[in-house]
DNA sequence: TTGTATGCGTTATCAC
DNA sequence: GTGATAACGCATACAA
């Protein structure tokens, strides 16, 4: 049995389908007990509008689309999480997308947003994005935008992010307060703003404690496989050697744990490290893999709140703020834990 | 400018907007000058079909939905680039939903796909789910199903699934031939097809090497959150103690592995550990974590595959085979490793 | 070979 | 208050 009507309703109450779609959308100027034999009618047949039918019209799809670099991703699934539970609640369906950190697919994914009425757009820009008149473009058409986690101050939207900033401050003051001095930090393309504030705070903080900022200390690699040894070689071949490392994502930190280990780093011995990670299997396998933990899903839950408002409140006279959410400086670095192989 | 319609075209040509449709579906016998010329416009207007009104008009909408249990999982996010790639090369959209392990949301997620009038349907079931007539219903109102990955013998539709006997058959046989002989198996939901296969997978190799089956080492956990410590401390106190732990899924291993460490069990001094799971970090930072690998990416492909074949060709004739895709066994026990952490 | 009319589910604009 | 009708973009049976 196919999905109930308008028409199915009208039938069934021998009246006309305007009069069924008036009793189930304006309250006002309608027969009161006609109303009430309509709802009845509706929940018995266990009528749902046909959001196609209405993108059709050109009204709401209720449905908005996310365009992610990836899912296969700890931070973007959490996040994703988050928008589909505040989305699903209001009504709304979630359209996924990923561009995997290409720039052609992230248009591609924007004209199929497009293509399939989305009512709005959350968008985290992908790695290989520095021009945003894609995006500009459809918001020019009245489509609303939210931008999170990797933003772009070209568009004009609301913003929500992590406390990039404050985090990568903490993680760097953490290292200093306990000692070191010769801080590397291993981080991403250059242009992301993530990757511009967590920099920012990493100078910040040893502005804040008298340290010289020192150039070759900083590498910046890409979220492309297994190119972190070679950073990490160079990085350890400087003199004096680097005594902490500080990575930017969830690829580097692993990566940057692996070939520590690889090389025969001590960690914490030799070299301190915290990672911009949300690896969670981490907690459980890396106990010397310190992090500053993001709020992930409440940044999609926030983000897909404001763009809900935008849709239907037409909040656009309002500013597009920018939300910054609070991070977590999560330390592990227990010696006592017991190790991972202990050959007999 | 609002994407280009039909319409469009037909007032930039003066022709009627059926010769356009015509035209561009190539459906019968046009004048090739009336179809060169549509086609030449459609291409300078950009002109794509609108998967919306297509939909509505009861034909295909070019898309197709997935329903998996999370993203959040790099087994399943794996699969789903799989299908994807496939899906958007033969010009499909996809659309993703997750049923988060429950049985409702897993109907809801049905609701929605539904009214969205996908063209087929891809399936991973819930851990939750015994009972598949919300999914019969679907098929028998004509929706090409196809199954992967937890498959319902119920629901009569093409499968497509990793080799979990074999891998079983293989991780045991590996344990046993390495000397161990009290293998422990710590596994999901028994009524789930994956477990079922695994466990037999684990009792045949036992049988094969003439190793008696022992109940109290098979224990039955599920997807959700630190179960894992209280199962394998029973596991431990059993007598004699095992000598080995053959696990069913990531969040296992991981929880098993952790456990271990906890309770200073040497791996793979004391006990070996094999887990059946994805998890590419384990590779970084499980050195003693040996695994059954899913092709994960493969399985999505083959399985979007027979699902477009089944939406186009209409192959309702052949039967609903069931495609078991290879897995590959990776030890990992290298004693030689450098260890996490080195305390000075 | 091409144009016209119809319908998919819904809402808005008219009439009644 | 309620019903008929047009329109959204497209495909198609039917008419020309």
């Amino acid at each position: 049995m196919a999905p109930a009507t308008l028409k199915d309703i009208a039938r069934e109450l021998n009246i006309s389908v305007s009069t069924v779609s008036r009793a189930l959308r304006d309250s006002y100027e309608i027969n009161a007990d006609t109303k009430r034999l309509v709802m009845e009618c509706a929940a018995r047949l266990h009528y749902r509008p046909n959001p196609i039918a209405l993108s059709l019209k050109g009204a709401s799809s209720k449905a908005i689309g996310v365009i992610v670099p990836q899912i296969a991703n700890y931070y973007f699934s959490q996040a994703i999480n988050g928008i589909e539970e505040v989305a699903n609640q209001r009504g709304y369906d979630v359209l996924i997308f990923q561009t995997h950190e290409a720039y052609d697919r992230e248009v591609a994914n924007l004209r199929q947003a497009l293509a399939r009425r989305v009512d709005g757009l959350l968008i985290s820009l992908s790695s290989e994005t520095n021009d945003v008149s894609h995006l500009q473009e459809l918001q020019q058409q009245g489509t609303p935008i939210v931008q999170f986690d990797r933003v772009s101050a070209l568009l004009n939207t609301p913003r929500v992010v992590a406390d990039n900033f404050g985090g990568a401050f903490a993680a760097t003051a953490h290292l200093l307060q306990s000692g070191r001095r010769r801080i590397a930090h291993l981080t991403i393309q250059p242009w992301l703003s993530i990757t511009q504030e967590r920099l920012a705070g990493y100078r910040a903080a040893l502005a804040h404690y008298g340290v010289p900022y020192e150039e070759s200390l900083v590498r910046f690699g890409t979220f492309g496989p297994d190119e972190v040894g070679p950073l990490v070689d160079e990085l350890l071949a400087l003199e004096p050697r680097p005594d902490a490392f500080f990575t930017a994502s969830d690829r580097l930190a692993v990566g940057c744990l692996a070939a520590l280990r690889q090389r025969r780093v001590a960690i914490p011995g030799d070299v301190s490290l915290i990672g911009f990670t949300n690896l969670t299997v981490a907690d459980m396998l890396a106990p010397s893999l310190s992090t500053v933990m993001q709020p992930a899903k409440q940044i999609g839950q926030e983000a897909v709140g404001r763009l809900l408002d935008l849709i239907e409140l037409k909040h656009r006279a309002a500013p597009p703020a920018t939300l910054t959410m609070p991070t977590t400086l999560v330390i592990r670095e227990s010696s006592s834990w017991p190790i991972d192989i202990i050959s007999k």
